[in-house]
DNA sequence: GGCCAATCGGAAATCATCCTCATTTAACAA
DNA sequence: TTGTTAAATGAGGATGATTTCCGATTGGCC
């Protein structure tokens, strides 16, 4: 067990995993602090990586288990790459959409919803009830411009 | 070679392959036929299953092969699942996208974007670039909403 | 401190996807 | 038609991702 790199994040997911009886586990908070910190969408493996890199050695299966458990609990989001790949970020807020860095993998939140506004109409004349919604945007992060234009 | 099963989506696919100096060979053209009047969004497994009802012997890694030429071409698309799988439906237009039932599977178009008309600003004043977008929409379409309520 | 259900680690099982290479075939021109 | 050729296929093995299993450990609570 280690010791202090108790961040907000940190503390959150402690409250919302005692919210539903589940244990606050050294390996689930190692998770959290991994995705928070890296301030980008990681696959399993970095984010394995980053774990046992601060608890010395972790089991794979227990990355993906908590993963799962995180995204139920809707703590880390499960972000699609262009190319077909995927990865976790993770995300305090409910309701926030993410722009992804194609070049980083850098995540960035935006909470206006585009999708919140729209008229549906169209879409309902069809019979189909929307329920739910999935957006990412893709493009460049600052940085990942200013280092290949000019 | 099998005969005439030959549709609007197919004579489609069959342009936009020669276009590109692709050939359209039976295997090819079955799948866009699995893929088309299934309706629905299917796994790469079903979308086997169907061609091999078609054609006989197929192998899986040309249906992967296929699925990989077609999304480049455009003509189908990779849909996410809530639950984290994904599969492929048929998609003949340009920029439209997809509404998915979460009972059936089914996949409805909807061409009307709402990030087009989204106003960009407070994403890109972090610096962000926004190059692309995708969106999809979860709900129940009309037959399974029949069957669940009342 | 001690109990117990929840969780973990490790390894093996399962599943998805991709690769290799010998064989077949669509497209095109003669 | 027939021949030529590059593109595409099938089979099955390689690779990689994810899940399962089970005995060992641990967090939360009294």
């Amino acid at each position: 067990m280690l010791k202090d790199f108790e961040c907000a994040q940190e503390s959150y997911a402690k409250e919302v995993l005692r919210g539903k009886g589940l244990k606050s586990t050294a390996q689930r908070l190692a998770v959290v602090h991994v995705l928070h910190t890296s301030g980008k969408s990681l696959s399993v493996g970095e984010i394995h990586d980053g774990v046992k890199e601060m608890l010395g050695t972790t089991g794979l299966a227990t990355i993906y288990r908590t993963l799962e458990v995180f995204e139920d609990l809707g703590i880390v989001k499960r972000l699609h790459f262009p190319g077909g790949g995927h990865g976790y970020a993770f995300s305090r807020e409910e309701h926030v959409h993410h722009m992804v860095c194609v070049d980083c993998r850098g995540v960035f939140d935006f909470s206006e919803c585009p999708v919140e506004s729209f008229d549906y109409s169209s879409v309902e004349k069809q019979g189909f009830r929307v329920k739910d919604h999935f957006i990412q945007l893709f493009g460049q992060c600052e940085k990942c411009r200013e280092q290949i234009s000019c």
